[in-house]
DNA sequence: CTTCTCCATGGAAACGATTCCATCATGGTT
DNA sequence: AACCATGATGGAATCGTTTCCATGGAGAAG
């Protein structure tokens, strides 16, 4: 219950100013026998400079926040696990908040984290531009991951309005775009597309998405990858919680018994299917295939196991906090990592 | 990137000073006019004291750390999201490191937090006493959850001795324990009890014990279960990581291919064990059945799913962080939560 | 020898909050 | 009317660090 060492006590004992001690200790100029002499004392205190005192001075706080919405989900376990690596080398604190995929919970957070003087953040965002407004006018150094926040409703309407611009054959106004924040992201799209053609050269045609928050940019791709209008009854959605996941999956499974390929935009989302694939007697493959967003351990454990769409995790994770860390220098906006699609047995031929 | 209002600029705003701005925002007194002036420009000026300057006063840093051996372990992460879930609803900031198991880590990340004065800790501990010894030094608040810290060699001998001298028909001295920390604990010793029982009622007689790090408690409890000397090749341990884990299982079926069932101390291990005995074309439940500590969503996916015993990982969190935020208060110090065997599809007769 | 430059050095201000303490006004009691 | 108790209030100190600036001395260049 002792009480630490100041740069005060250090000062005196070693019969300098604090100034110079403070110098000496974070790589200013001074004579070497200062140097030394400040050093020995420093390590014979066993002085440790307050972070406390250093962040009120120079007004920020050391570290970063990271913001995931479900510590529980496999793959932001991996994308945690990824930062907390890179700021474990550089002796930085990391501030974690679950944001449960709710964009009011995300804006608290962000206020805590504002209130709480951390500049820097890697988000996994929840919320639309609007939400993430507080922290950039605060001046916060922000890098998602992952996902980017959905764009307000208004530019929404006018993106519809542009397209319908084009249908008539008219060029709508060029509109700047805000700046894109830092982000590292999956190549989503790669990886759906590649997904699809694997299903259809199994020869399925009717094949469903199961998609969850955050996921706009996977259907987009699975759109897109499908090509031609896509069956709207075959794209489902679930919000973040297990059970919605298992009843939009169980839904899609009724509704619709002619699909015969599901792609599951997340690991929570591939669980799910399988259960409810199992509670329906339907039988992967044979019955229906299944291809599953992100790589986690357990996917080798299911029987069959499940071919997915693997995700570097852990490397975002790192990545980010690299580029929360060090900002700017060559400015490399946006990270887009690879996706890989790992065949094992959750696949067949079309029934 | 404008500046945030500081105390001072209520202050003047609201034609008051300082002192008087502080006293109404923490609940001191004022009369009801200044009162409402002071709330009134804050809430206009958007005023959020900063915790900087609070802390930096107080000498102490507001929220809590928290220290787990591994975020892609669902467990933790279970553990994580209650720790977050209480925080979250006080608006307190938790600080997240990853030990990685390694006693070294956790030493450095203990210091951080020192560094950042962060007085209240909630850890899944990997170092034994010694490692700990700082924290407790400097009046850190520590509340340890899932496991305990290994106590330090000499005591561990003195134990022997003790033992030694009961085995003779002598009473040892009594020597005072250290009091110990406030913790949060699953039943460790119920669980493995139960689980062992109803293996042994299956007709199992070679049971095996799949250990990791930590994992001190389960083994001891499995030896008490099992009673009478136990087969010390039956008890095998692996490190943290999941390689270690799937040679611990592999290298456990292969040289003792007479074993009948096999108890998993965590997921990991458990994983681990699914894995090594597909490999070896060992079929769960015919050949061998299993039990794993944890129940984590996946382990209904596995076919057959798996029997485990369940602990609250979730309420875990949730408890320890209650009990760091109000230490004290009728001191219940430590908690153990109950655990519950789930009977699945992974145990079968013998065979 | 003078002057200029450069560097090491320490005193003091600043960061933004909390809190001690002195002051002042008010109202009630003797 | 004098006095005291009470409560509201603001000034100033404080927390531990960084950083600005002034000082002084030593060495180089003239």
């Amino acid at each position: 219950m002792e009480k630490r060492a100041t740069i005060k006590d250090v000062a005196e004992a070693a019969g300098v100013g604090v100034a110079t001690v403070s110098r000496v200790l974070s790589g200013g100029s001074a004579s070497p026998h200062t140097r030394e002499r400040v050093l020995a004392v420093a390590a014979q205190l066993d002085y440790r400079p307050s972070a406390l005192g250093r962040n009120l001075r120079q007004r920020r706080t050391g570290g970063m926040g990271l913001l995931v919405p479900d510590l529980t989900d496999t793959f932001y376990g991996q994308l945690a696990e990824g930062v907390l690596a890179c700021a474990r080398s550089t002796g930085e604190p990391v501030v974690v908040g679950s944001t449960g995929d709710d964009p009011e919970q995300e804006s608290e957070l962000i206020g805590m984290l504002l209130e709480q003087s951390v500049d820097r953040l890697i988000a996994v965002p929840t919320g639309d531009a609007e939400t993430w407004a507080p922290a950039v006018r605060a001046g916060m150094t922000v890098v998602f991951a992952d996902r980017l926040p959905a764009r307000p409703a208004e530019e929404e309407q006018q993106d519809a309005v542009d397209d319908l611009m084009r249908l008539d054959g008219l060029s709508p106004a060029v509109r700047p775009r805000p700046p894109e924040a830092p982000s590292v992201l999956a190549d989503d799209r790669a990886g759906i597309r590649t997904a699809v053609r694997y299903l259809r050269g199994l020869g399925h045609r009717r094949i469903a998405f199961l998609g969850g928050p955050g996921h706009d940019r996977r259907v987009a791709a699975f759109r897109e990858a499908v090509g031609t209008p896509v069956d709207e009854e075959l794209v489902v959605f679930a919000t973040g919680s297990r059970d919605s996941a298992y009843a939009a999956a169980s839904g899609l499974f009724q509704s619709r018994p002619d699909l015969t390929a599901v792609v599951a935009g997340g690991n929570v989302l591939g669980e799910a299917a399988v259960l409810a694939a199992r509670e329906l007697d339907l039988r992967v493959p044979r019955d229906v295939s299944l291809v599953m967003y992100d790589d986690v351990p357990w996917a080798e454990l299911c029987s069959p196991p499940l071919t997915v769409i693997a995700q570097p995790g852990r490397d975002m994770g790192y990545r980010a906090a690299e580029l929360v860390l060090r900002p700017g220098v060559r400015r490399p906006r946006t990270v887009v990592l690879p996706t890989e699609l790992i065949i094992r047995g959750s696949c067949g031929p079309r029934r």
